[in-house]
DNA sequence: GATTCAGAGAACAGCAAGAGAACTTCAGCC
DNA sequence: GGCTGAAGTTCTCTTGCTGTTCTCTGAATC
């Protein structure tokens, strides 16, 4: 069934709103995000995007629009950009998609990062490289991680946990291991595949 | 069936359209694009191109004007195994398969080496690693080819042809760069992505 | 002259989309 | 109970866009 494009514009404003709003949004309250005057006529898409599939039948029980929970394709994972310092991983939108290939993953969640900067360039991983990472909180010895540091840097590195102390070893030799009290770094997630494009 | 050449107009400025555009264009679009002034001329140019197979049944209910949706490239490769001296790729059987996402390959055909040794350690391609070649006779200087060097041993490595001379550079510093004579050397492909799992 | 291609423009039908009115259901409150 | 307001539902009406078909005209070609 295809959507006509009033129907995919209310279908991308539910979208929008499930990420940013806690509470699925009445039909009063899209139509004031759509401009619209009457919620007849949003009612119409909605009933249209219902029976599509794509969202849960209304309860006036329990008032509010809501998506129906689709999984992502399984060779498709969330994109979320370069390492930016200062964002942990958690608060990134969600937006983009980027299609890996099974054997780069593992069957836990994963996601996708951009690689910014050569600090591991000896282990192979360049700028521009794409990373994809299985969130994890905790990790071996030894393992590629993504880190966030003191809340305020995230950045990928392979890991030594030792009682006390925690140090992060670039892949550069023109780059020092960074140390940090353990409760300072906190991981995002390892580094499970790894995919460059040459263009 | 042969397109008339204002035909092909419609279609090259259908197809750019599809490139740049999320919305496909519609009737009235078109004709603005085109520098016409009547739907109607357009539409008998639509018309023909729907018959040729090129463009999708218009349905007034989903405005707009779609092309045909090309196949689009298989998202699986032919996997060659692991580059082994003495044999040309295209002798060796095309048994196993890999999956690659689009953005690692090209629209050419292409296949799938697993990486064996260190020589090109330096740009970030290490043992193992899994190269996506395009299928090709012939490169650009500077590009990381698949080669057969006379008909004994493939290598991947970077390329530099000057007149009556072909150098094989390696990426990694304890390896010399390799001179050929131009017939010596059999270009079976170029690189464009690459893949690495951590496991 | 006949044919083909291309464009202009008129006229038409279909339908998405929106406005707005009227209705039901339900929860909260006095 | 009865009132109120919010939320959802159903309906009619109107508007405007989209695609469709048609005729007419002009230019180029054989």
């Amino acid at each position: 069934m295809r959507l006509t494009p009033r129907q995919q514009a209310v279908l991308d404003a539910l979208r929008a709103e499930a990420a940013a709003q806690a509470r699925p949004p009445t039909l009063v309250g899209l139509c004031a995000l759509l401009g619209l005057r009457s919620r007849g006529s949003l009612h119409k898409h909605v009933r249209a995007l219902i029976a599509a599939g794509l969202v849960e039948p209304l309860d006036p029980r329990y008032p509010g629009i809501r998506l129906i929970a689709q999984d992502p394709p399984a060779d498709t994972l969330p994109f979320l950009g370069r390492i930016a310092a200062g964002r942990p991983i958690d608060a990134l939108p969600q937006a983009e998609t980027i299609q890996v290939p099974p054997h780069l993953r593992t069957a836990a969640p994963c996601y996708v990062l951009q690689v910014t900067g050569d600090s591991m360039c000896e282990a192979g991983i360049l700028d521009g490289d794409y990373v994809v990472i299985e969130h994890r909180r905790s990790a071996d010895n030894g393992a590629i991680v993504v880190a966030l540091i003191r809340g305020e840097d995230t950045t990928l590195k392979r890991i030594l946990q030792e009682p006390g102390q925690v140090t992060l070893f670039p892949a550069n030799a023109a780059l020092q291991p960074l140390r940090f009290a353990p409760q300072e770094v906190e991981i995002q997630g390892v580094l499970v595949g790894q995919m460059r494009a040459y263009r």
